[in-house]
DNA sequence: CGATAAGTTCAAAAATTATTGAACATTGAA
DNA sequence: TTCAATGTTCAATAATTTTTGAACTTATCG
């Protein structure tokens, strides 16, 4: 039960990915704000941390938040060093739901309108809210 | 603030429908047969009424589920005596997110593998449960 | 080594959502 | 008009989800 950052994190297989699961965990402004960024800003994974997503929440909310994405199976978090990569899971999502993702990352685009003037200019900054 | 069953029931506008509270309102599973079988048994809507769906829950949840679906946008309600009759909002939906309704009925169809042989074949028997 | 940065974990609290049963309104039909 | 069918409403409860802060782990940087 020791908790380890180098351990690999649970990540359902394609097969495992369910269409009520993978709604719910998008029906929350938080969460769909994250892969809209991610889809957006992620062709370059190392910038996508978890902490590149402090401006929609705390520290604790977005690690709950990511959770919920990843065992969904929406989003791939890799370990590296101490922090974690994140990154979609475009080509599972759209295996198993084809054309799901596309059009949920169309109309998410009008929701997130500042999305390029968040953080991340400056990765290596406190970036902890109040 | 008296109700009336013949007063028409409140949907969003078009412009009104957000995905997030359409994401919210598909994730769950009982929400999400309901406008599967709709898109399924519905191209005649005059058996599309609310205990057409009592196998998916009680007269009161029912209720409830679908009250979030048409505020959420996703169906249309029309009293018709002391029925409902229920449609999905095909046009509007692909209007607002192109191509989401189809992706997820597509993917919802392989969730409600028996939805044929529920209730509707006899529409006029009392069909509570318990 | 000591400090800092990045995230996680846990338990408690807050907030939201879903279910239930009883009572009610409306309509259609005998 | 009385009855049965169809749904709604309300209040209470149950269940689930989110948020918070404190403590902790791990890795990295001087």
């Amino acid at each position: 039960m020791t908790w380890s950052m180098t351990n690999t994190l649970h990540h359902p297989a394609p097969e495992e990915i369910t269409l009520p699961t993978v709604l719910a965990a998008l029906g929350d402004e938080t969460r769909l704000a994250i892969i809209s960024m991610l889809a957006r800003f992620g062709e370059d994974e190392r910038n996508m941390t978890c902490s590149y997503f402090l401006s929609l929440g705390s520290k604790t909310a977005l690690s709950y938040h990511i959770g919920k994405l990843r065992e969904a199976g929406i989003i791939h978090v890799r370990p590296e060093g101490t922090k974690r990569l994140l990154s979609l899971r475009r080509t599972d999502l759209e295996t198993r739901f084809p054309g799901f993702l596309a059009s949920i990352l169309a109309s998410a685009e009008q929701l997130t309108p500042g999305a390029a003037s968040l953080s991340s200019e400056f990765p290596g900054q406190s970036g902890l809210q109040s």
